[in-house]
DNA sequence: CATGAATGAGAATTCATTCAT
DNA sequence: CATGAATGAATTCTCATTCAT
């Protein structure tokens, strides 16, 4: 008889181990053998959850994106009366937070987007991320900002920046103290741009 | 009128063979063949000129870095005079348009990133180039904001900005509409920085 | 009422599952899961009963050849009376009339003559199988023709007709007409062979 | 320099060598390794001169068939003059004595067969091959017998005749003796069909 | 009895590198 | 200088078999 509930738990070990794998040894350097070694299974597993090498691929990032978007709501659903200037934050807080503390899933999300240009699937996949983002973004920040242009803008240029900041720590020493800095002038941002565009400011102006 | 050496124009067709069949091929699908077939050369020619693959791909990143630094002298020593308010926009002008222009550079140089975290040269030259941007900036904004400090803050942003920017394009459409509206957004963040922070401001603030 | 094993029928569907998968896989094409799937059974189950992928794969093949024997059998019995030439003429229409209902059959037994060169049990069940056609038509063929060499060589030229047939009409489009054209050209060259060298044809020779 | 000429060598030492392993080791025991291991390469080769097994398997494929077709030309040519009934002869002696001639040819094409079934382009030869000879037969028997439809059962008759033999020799012996005696009992059917239905022998009936 | 999870050897294929010409 | 033939290690994928449940 079939164990059950086994195939959740074997595939998560693998995704797992995926992860690891492109963190240590790099997307290159990871193979259906450096795969199933850190997961301690043989290496027909694979084929057997996942179809192919491809298909554990892709799993392994649909997992990282399904991570960070439930922070997200977690964050979100967690401060259910945070005001939208709070809101703002806290998305910017929930990604920084999220690649901190998952170092295997900071490079490989580099190595994933890399790969997207020539693979249709991990394309599509990035998309919906990158827009999920900034809709977040927008969301709030059309309800401090009048004008839809320029709330616009601001959701636009604070995604920039929080993927910038994101890249650039990747890239670098991807300290702790690098997150919370790059976290904090993401917030800064934040902060000018509504003090320069938010409705409040702009009554403030007029007295 | 000496000839010149055949040398250096193969390394440079082979570079930029290496740059198309990133491009076209992607990373993973770049291999000796697809360079020296779209080189038009036979597939030893690559030992023989650059001793490896690993070699020609380096000798190609290290093309890319020295062409964007190229672009950014070039705009700088043509115009002298230039406040340090226009450097900073030149600054961030010549980067959009550099990637704009070089169709095979942009995708390529995502690639040499994902690759930089398990190969220390190219992390090395991805450092030097993170590293020149943000000094460059930070060179204009601390004659423009006299807290040192801010002056930081305020080029560290930018420079996320113009990288998450970039990113955002490479991974997206890449339209040209696009680079422009990212180049426009630099700007205007940058003017809020300088209304926000600069020294004028701060004389102005006072009256 | 005794309860009909399970056994027997379980190796018979496995058994119609394989010719199946044969038929629509191909022989290399055809796995253990393949024909587990089309049995609706466990891949286990194969070792379980036949011990291996050979043995059912063998087993098979003695339920084809038993098959065509009993099929003959059949015919022969069900009209005791019939004369030597309307016996062989059965004989050519059993082995028509079997492959042409039995499509998976048809194809599964060339798979399996292209195997026996190099596997001795079937290359047995084929020689077996090989000789009894010969030697069914030889048994007619010797009560209307005198000479035994004659009578031989008639058998065995039949024998290598109807084979040949079978072949080419599995070779190509395999249409109903196609198997009834070969019977009747087998019937044929029967009739041929009587006239010249029948007993009775010697006998009106001589008036 | 490209060493010139030797890319033709070289591939017809690996179809050599692969008719050879089909015939030492089947057809399912024909691996990469010992075909390359056969033909003293690595097997690297393959791919580099036919892109794939597949693509070996069928050169070989055709050149079996060329070499039969080739046969056969040879001996029409050298015969110029001969009868329309000597002719016919010709082609069963040239079928039998290039697959007599030619051990690794024989089993390889019963595999070739049986894998036509799923293989396009090895039916389409097939086909080519298959129809050819009925061709060559109904072209000689057209002249000898007036009826066009008994000169086309009498070609497609004999074809069936050869095939038959030549799978019976396969599957057996295969001794030298059992393609000499296959190849006179075709002939003998051959004169039996122009004896009854030849025109001389209408003329004959008519007095 | 029956399942299907797990294994791991074996297959085809790819590709950077070498080297004789 | 330049070629491309040849290599063979490395990689992915397949699949018959085993065995705990």
């Amino acid at each position: 008889m079939p164990k059950i509930g086994i195939e959740p738990l074997r595939r998560q070990q693998l995704i797992d181990a995926t992860l690891q794998s492109i963190e240590t040894h790099g997307f290159q350097g990871t193979t259906i053998i450096t795969i199933s070694k850190l997961a301690g299974m043989s290496s027909g597993i694979i084929s057997h959850y996942f179809g192919s090498k491809q298909g554990l691929i892709e799993a392994a990032v649909r997992h990282l994106l399904e991570q960070l978007k439930l922070g997200l709501m977690e964050q979100l659903e967690a401060n259910p009366n945070a005001s939208h200037h709070d809101r703002l934050k806290m998305v910017v807080k929930t990604n920084f937070n999220y690649f901190q503390k998952s170092s295997p899933a900071t490079h490989t999300w580099l190595c994933f987007w890399a790969q997207a240009a020539h693979d249709p699937e991990l394309a599509r996949l990035q998309t919906v991320n990158s827009k999920r983002l900034q809709s977040n973004l927008l969301y709030s920040f059309k309800h401090l900002i009048s004008d839809p242009s320029i709330a616009n803008r601001a959701a636009r240029m604070t995604a920039a920046m929080i993927d910038g900041f994101w890249l650039r720590c990747t890239l670098s020493l991807q300290s702790a103290e690098a997150y919370k800095d790059a976290e904090q002038m993401c917030a800064e941002f934040i902060d000018l741009q509504i003090q320069r565009f938010g409705k409040q400011h702009a009554l403030e102006k007029l007295c």
